[in-house]
DNA sequence: TATTGTTATACTCTATAACTATA
DNA sequence: TATAGTTATAGAGTATAACAATA
């Protein structure tokens, strides 16, 4: 039941993500961002244009969710549709001024670290970072904007 | 911006999670669990019965919710409603066999580590286990069923 | 009176399929 | 014909408020 040392250090981590889910929510909803939205802003990176497809495969989801996605955060004005320079089927989205700023609050939120790992000493957080650089070179996730 | 070590590894840790919500979702999908099922499931222990109030608690999300999520989840012959012994309008959540085998077959699945953790050398992912540790024990969750 | 679970309502997110306007 | 985005539909999850049965 236990398995090799890389899944427990695994069960470990799941129990930290499980744990820190409620605190993805909250941060959202005191932006006034429902959780998919804030997700969407993660992947809007201010100055960047962004296809509809694009943002649909970033978030794993169809074409037609991300429809509504776009049209909730265009009413709360934090993304402009504009349309594509040479294929006028596309229509790219591009953050607002407003919609850098709460995304930028958002991430600035979310990077404090939760108290168990903030009261790491030096030397083990140094360590755990290393080990997980380690880690994510070796897995190198492909659809992913790297935010560090 | 680049904030303490903590801060780092902690953004590290969110990178990792991020690129495995997918994989929680998925393995939901193919157990014929919808995400919230999945986890009401996780907090349903074998032979422990749960009021919807604790499970409601466990979510943190309101009772009326929890309604509905028993609701498809008895549906599909997960868990069955019972009396309460002594407070008659308490009812209790039980996983029925087919519910714990699929609850099994969800951690199953759950616990074998992402590539990028698999790869670490022993030694690295004993390192990172003890770290993550010291750093639960720092700060315990205090509305969380250990499952490791 | 207070509490447990339910119902009613409204909003967000999800996939599938049909539609439109382009290509 | 194929593709990008939209609309329509149906199911799941969410919070709030009102309700029944019980404490």
């Amino acid at each position: 039941m236990k398995g090799s040392v890389q899944e427990q250090a695994w069960r470990c981590l799941l129990e930290l993500f499980f744990a820190q889910r409620d605190r993805f929510i909250a941060v959202g909803q005191e932006l006034g961002l429902a959780p998919q939205q804030a997700i969407a802003l993660k992947h809007l990176e201010p100055g960047r244009a962004m296809t509809m497809g694009e943002l649909a495969q970033a978030l794993h989801c169809d074409n037609s969710n991300v429809t509504g996605i776009a049209d909730r955060l265009e009413a709360h004005g934090l993304v402009e549709r504009r349309p594509h320079a040479s294929d006028r089927r596309v229509k790219t989205l591009v953050l607002t001024t407003k919609g850098a700023k709460i995304r930028a609050a958002y991430e600035a939120r979310l990077s404090s670290a939760p108290p168990g790992l903030a009261s790491l000493s030096d030397a083990d957080a140094a360590t755990l970072l290393d080990i997980m650089h380690r880690a994510a070179a070796a897995a190198p996730d492909p659809g992913r904007t790297p935010t560090a």
